[in-house]
DNA sequence: CTCAAATATCGAACATGTTCGATAATATAC
DNA sequence: GTATATTATCGAACATGTTCGATATTTGAG
């Protein structure tokens, strides 16, 4: 698994097959491109794939590593530099998009694993997969350390559901054909004010009883999960 | 396509293979269970399935068939004995969820399906499919049957996310390992009682306002549709 | 009932993801 | 540098969804 384990041969083999398998992907779709054709192109036999992918479908959750990886280097930057919550989530979701745009025409792959819940890889599985508890770690730091002023209920389970959110605007996204995905961008643009103007109405008096159970309902169909550290 | 065509022959022979596959889904699940096991259970050769079903997945969709027909008459029955839209909606989702349950184990593939945007068959796809259509049709009559008095805006889209808000459902229930997925029917039961409240509320000329930049908002990001015919 | 057209069935073959066992290349210890 | 262990590569084979062409069965007109 960990890649300082990884020969350089290794290394290189690998990108090969990645480099070839990105090509045929964007050119013909996940399907139409078969793993003899992802072979020839890398100028490897197919058995060989198997030895760097346990299944074609992995080479694709490379290529979500990869941006995963990247996004999560961008926020870094992003909630290091910008407080406000609407801001951040602005940004944070924003730039998962952007960075996943290259690889938007066989993206829907990744949706078919999420959504059998059988398979470990899916995000909404029970058991933890490391993409998403990292995935689910951006969101609480987006929140906490942001500079607004959160009900505690509200902050049980702010990051959660904005996790969600960012879930549905990637389904969105998927299946959105407009060029250069403009309506998703449009989408996050008036949804990501739309949350803001919600939280900020959570935070008076008036409707506190509406809003509690409101959280408490939220939170009970959360998946369970252990209890955090403090902060 | 259309069944008048269907020779008594053809008929008993799909019920086979239908029985041999529901057999076998729910044994060892769709993946696991292959085209040969089912013809061997079936008593045909595999070639002879193809005949009646274009591919694997089609035996999986033809028993969502039969579920969205069973639902749709069952929905005739609440949708004109109910007249309150909270109780029409928790009727009708919940139908739903009881008449899938046998289809569980398997129920996953149909989400795989409608992952992709490829695929017609994608209830989110752009293209219009039959069951889609029909299914949202169904929820218009909720909505517009009901005795509830609802704003211009609110009408205008409430149907069309109550669906949404029942792939939702559907999503949650497929995920869900509860016992007879209690779970499930405690958040139908939740959610519904939530709705109920909201659609409440945005009656108040309190938050006019408000909500119609909402429901703007959310009529722009509904696909596209034909003008329908009045009522 | 007869026979041609339509339909249903089948064995064999094909395409593609994947596995296996053997061989070659590489890294490591001395 | 040589021997050994590890790793990478490969050709061949396998499993499974699917297609093809031929054959049998059923349907429907006269």
């Amino acid at each position: 698994m960990s890649k300082s384990r990884m020969t350089p041969k290794s290394i290189r083999t690998r990108k090969k097959i990645l480099d070839a398998a990105l090509l045929l992907f964007v050119e013909k779709g996940y399907d139409q491109a078969t793993m003899r054709q992802i072979a020839v192109q890398a100028n490897v036999a197919p058995a060989s794939i198997y030895h760097h992918f346990p299944t074609k479908e992995h080479i694709v959750q490379a290529f979500y590593d990869g941006v995963l990886e990247e996004h999560t280097q961008a926020c870094v930057d992003i909630l290091r530099r910008e407080t406000r919550l609407e801001q951040r989530l602005r940004e944070v979701v924003h730039k998962k998009i952007a960075l996943a745009e290259p690889f938007k025409k066989f993206s829907g792959v990744l949706f078919r694993v999420a959504s059998d819940p059988q398979n470990p890889l899916s995000p909404f599985s029970a058991q933890s997969s490391p993409t998403r508890d990292k995935s689910l770690a951006q969101f609480r730091q987006l929140v906490s350390g942001s500079s607004a002023k959160l009900p505690a209920d509200v902050d049980l389970i702010l990051a959660d559901y904005l996790w969600l959110y960012q879930m549905g605007i990637i389904l969105y996204w998927i299946h959105d054909t407009s060029e250069h995905s403009r309506k998703t961008y449009r989408l996050i643009e008036r949804t990501v004010k739309l949350i803001q103007t919600l939280v900020e109405l959570s935070s008076l008096p008036l409707i506190a009883p509406f809003r509690k159970k409101f959280t408490k309902l939220m939170l009970e169909f959360l998946p369970d999960r252990e209890k955090q550290a403090g902060t």
